[in-house]
DNA sequence: CACGGACAGATTGTCGACATTATTGGGGAT
DNA sequence: ATCCCCAATAATGTCGACAATCTGTCCGTG
C-alpha cells in the first residue's frame, strides 16, 4: 500500500544532478572561464541544495574544470593555452600506448565497428559536416580505448579530454583539417587491421601531432583576434 | 626561476584533515581493501563531523583510492593485481616522457639537485637501508617532474603513485633490488646530464620495466602466501 | 592626500536533524 | 522446509541554520 506523500519528492539525485549539470554548463561555456561560482547562486539556478553544488565542486575541481580555495570559493578553471598544449602532449603518449595495445588485442568486433566509424567518417566529409565529424572523431578514438582494455590509461584519457573543451571547436573549423583527420584515422585503422603494434603507435602519433598543430593554430588565431573585453 | 608549481588540490580545514588522515590511515593499511567505510563511524573515528567526511571520500574516490556507489555507501578501493600493473605501465609512459622534456630542460641547480640524490642513494645502499633507500627514490623522480616543467603530466603521474601504496612495501624487499636500482637511476642521470633526450627516455622506461618485473615478482609472493581472508 | 584600522556585507565551512533508500531478519503461506 | 513479503534497522542523501572567514569600503589620523 503506498502512502501518499506530503510533498512532491525532490530529484532523488540531487548531487548527481547537480553535477551533471554544471559540468555540462561549464562545458557548453553558459559558465565562463574565470567565472566565480558562488554556492548558493548556483545553488539557485540548479534548483538544489548547496551541498549538492558543494559535492559536485569537489569532484569537479578533482577533475580539473574547477579551481577551489579555501574559504575563497570556486571558479571555472581557465585551462592556459600552455595548458591545453601540455594536455594535448599527455594525451598523445598515452593513446599512443593504447592504440600499441589495441593493434595486438583487437578484435574482429573491434575492427568492424571502427571500419564503420571510417565509413560514416567519409560521408561527413563530403558533406563538408565538421561537427559530425568531431562526434565520431570521439566515437573512433573512444573504440579504440576500449579495443585496448586498459581501464587506466583510458579513464585519464578521458579525464584530460573534458578538459579541453574551450579549445575544441576551434579546431574544428580548420579548413582542410577533416581530410587529413580522415587520412590519418584510416592509417591508424590499417596499422590496427594488421595488427602492428609499431605502425599503430606511430600512426596515432602522428596523427595526434597533427591534432597539436592545429591547436597551436587555433592559439594564434585567438591572439590574433585579440578582441576580448576585460572583465 | 619560477618553477610550474604542483598543486595539490587543497580544500578546507577540518575536511582537509579529514581527507589527509583517511588517505594516510588507507596508505598505512589502517582501513583494509574493500573494508566499508561507514561515514558516521569514520567522522567519530577521526573527530570530525560527518560532511567533512563525505567530501573526503568524494575527493578520494575520484582518486581512485575509495569506490563510492550511490545509496550504497563508500568502500577502500582494492586495487587489483592487473591494475597495479596497469598503473606502472601509464606510468612508464609518462615518466618517459617526462625524463625525455626534462633532459632538454634540465636546468644546473637540477642536475646538482639530483646528482646530490645519487651521492645518498649511494650510502643508502652500503648501509642496506631499503626504506631510506626508497624515500629517496621518490625524491629523485619528482626531482626530474619539475625539471620537465610539465604539472599535467606530473600531477598525473603524483595521483597514479598515491593508488599504487599497497604493493610499494613488498617490492622494496625483493633481494639485490636496490643495488640494480641505483645503477638504473645512474644511468638516467647521466643521461640528463648529457642532455640527450632519447638516452633520457630509454633509461627511464628500461628503469620502470624492472620496476614492473619486481612487481610481478612481488604479486606472484603474495599469491604463493595466499592465506588470508577477504575481510 | 595617502595610509591603515575597523566595520559591514557577502560567502564559505561545519554541524545536526530529517527524509530516503538499501539491507536484514522474521513470519506466514504454499 | 522453502520462498516471498514486509516490518525493523542501519546507513546514506539532503537541507537549513549557524559560525568562521574573507572582501571591500568608510573614516579618522598623520
Amino acid at each position: 500500500m503506498a502512502r501518499t506523500p506530503l510533498r512532491e519528492p525532490v530529484a532523488p539525485e540531487a548531487g548527481n544532478t547537480a553535477y551533471r549539470r554544471l559540468r555540462e554548463g561549464i562545458a557548453s561555456g553558459q559558465f565562463h572561464p574565470n567565472e566565480r561560482l558562488v554556492e548558493a547562486t548556483v545553488a539557485n539556478r540548479l534548483g538544489v541544495g548547496r551541498t549538492a553544488v558543494r559535492a559536485a565542486l569537489v569532484r569537479l575541481d578533482q577533475e580539473g574544470l574547477v579551481t577551489l580555495e579555501p574559504n575563497r570559493g570556486a571558479r571555472v578553471r581557465l585551462i592556459s593555452d600552455r595548458e591545453a598544449l601540455e594536455i594535448e602532449e599527455v594525451r598523445a603518449t598515452l593513446e599512443g600506448m593504447l592504440a600499441r595495445r589495441a593493434a595486438a588485442k583487437a578484435t574482429p568486433a573491434d575492427l568492424r565497428d571502427l571500419r564503420q566509424v571510417i565509413v560514416e567518417m567519409r560521408q561527413r566529409v563530403e558533406k563538408n559536416d565538421a561537427i559530425g565529424y568531431s562526434d565520431l572523431n570521439a566515437r573512433f578514438h573512444q573504440r579504440i580505448w576500449a579495443a585496448a582494455e586498459h581501464a587506466t590509461a583510458s579513464r585519464l584519457v578521458g579525464s584530460l579530454k573534458s578538459q579541453s573543451i574551450r579549445l575544441q571547436y576551434q579546431t574544428i573549423l580548420r579548413p582542410g583539417r577533416t581530410e587529413r583527420s580522415l587520412r590519418e584515422h584510416e592509417a591508424i585503422f590499417d596499422a590496427l587491421k594488421a595488427h602492428d603494434p609499431n605502425a599503430a603507435e606511430e600512426a596515432m602519433r602522428a596523427h595526434l601531432a597533427e591534432v597539436q598543430e592545429t591547436l597551436k593554430w587555433a592559439i594564434e588565431g585567438l591572439h590574433r583576434a585579440s578582441t576580448w573585453l576585460p572583465g
